[in-house]
DNA sequence: CACCGGTACGTACTGTCGGTATGTCGTAAC
DNA sequence: GTTACGACATACCGACAGTACGTACCGGTG
């Protein structure tokens, strides 16, 4: 008799379909986007019907968030390690960079997390969702290198906040530029001219210009 | 013929209606978002039916094109006079910032223009209205800066996308805070500080030469 | 083995909404 | 007065999100 859990045949079925149709999801909102993806294709390439798709989500939003999460797990995992890696916070922060801007340029995340998800699921229910993917890890970033005194001691979440909105910015601009090597590297340049200057600088000067 | 235009009382009449379908178009839209607003709900508000919409729009995307338009003109008024303001160019440039932060806020603007705009017009689509639009007083904004001599001769084009991204996120932090008069604050301070880092410093660093 | 409860779907239908085709009325030109 | 045309209104179609309900099949119980 088996001792450890008796995943029943059925349950592996079950979750093969609702596996099957987020990836359908994933595929199709990324490209024809949300608003021109009906369900019943979602349910045709998943080799289903709506039946299903109803009886595993909530309805299109729900479906939306499923597939929302699992293109952010995909990418949780290349990013976390980078940020979280050994070494001087300054160096892995930079990397960090350099890696989100290069997980935005991916197709899927760009358009179902960056540009629809606000506007799909509310602001608000998006931020909530970013808190524990994305958006969570580089506000930690941020947080290591105010703790480490590199930045000065701004207000971790606004500047985050700036941080997220340039870098989503940035990476639009490469995907649809016309030259991406080109973009990739002024992107990146006028990127690490930014945060430089945001280090703390040696020198004190509180508050001098006017 | 005539030297002088006769405008007709039809012609009259009709952009009166013209100008009420964007009207209530503008409030829809900025109240419920695309996706939710009817077009026959937009009609109504506007007591004429869908008859005379599709009279004078091309569809619900044309009609989103001409709310778009009309939430850009108006805001544009106020933007283009600080920035092309006299006085030094980092003040009215700094001014400028401040200033479209202030737009920002503007719940019409901030749905239409920056949230939905992009998604469903589609992202080129968007980026070339803006152009004659608000990015395109930022981007003049941020060249005056650098043939000033006051920022470093980065790419334009990017550095105003770089920009343009964080004073979005920006306006949108302070707009969902529970505390807006605060977050303003640290939203200026942010901002002020991102800023102040581009500025190019007299004394040459020991890493960036020149 | 027979039976049963529930899960995992499939099928058929409804309501809403964007878009179109067509009709109508008033104004302006001749 | 007739004609032409612009400015709408009305009626309708197709697509699609969501719902109601039916069904097959698995797993447990006696």
């Amino acid at each position: 008799m088996n001792v450890v859990t008796v995943r029943s045949r059925r349950l592996e079925y079950s979750e093969t379909t609702r596996q099957a149709l987020v990836n359908s999801a994933v595929e199709l909102f990324t490209r024809y986007g949300y608003a021109d993806t009906s369900l019943d294709e979602v349910a045709k390439r998943a080799r289903v019907t709506k039946g299903a798709l109803y009886h595993h989500f909530s309805g299109k939003r729900g479906l939306f968030e499923a597939a929302f999460a699992e293109v952010e797990t995909k990418v949780m995992g290349r990013l976390g390690e980078i940020v979280r890696g050994p070494g001087d916070p300054w160096e892995s922060a930079i990397a960090g960079l350099r890696a989100y801007v290069e997980v935005c340029l991916e197709p899927a995340y760009q358009r179902i997390v960056v540009h629809e998800g606000p506007v799909v699921l509310g602001w608000e229910r998006w931020r909530q969702a970013e808190e524990g993917f994305s958006f969570g890890v580089l506000r930690s970033a941020v947080e290591n290198l105010v703790v480490s005194g590199e930045l000065d001691d701004l207000p971790v979440e606004i500047t985050t906040r700036l941080l997220f909105g340039a870098l989503s910015s940035a990476a639009t601009v490469i995907a649809t530029s016309p030259d991406p090597r080109k973009a990739s590297a002024d992107v990146t340049r006028s990127i690490d001219r930014v945060v430089e200057g945001l280090r703390r600088r040696p020198t004190p000067d509180p508050t001098d210009n006017r």
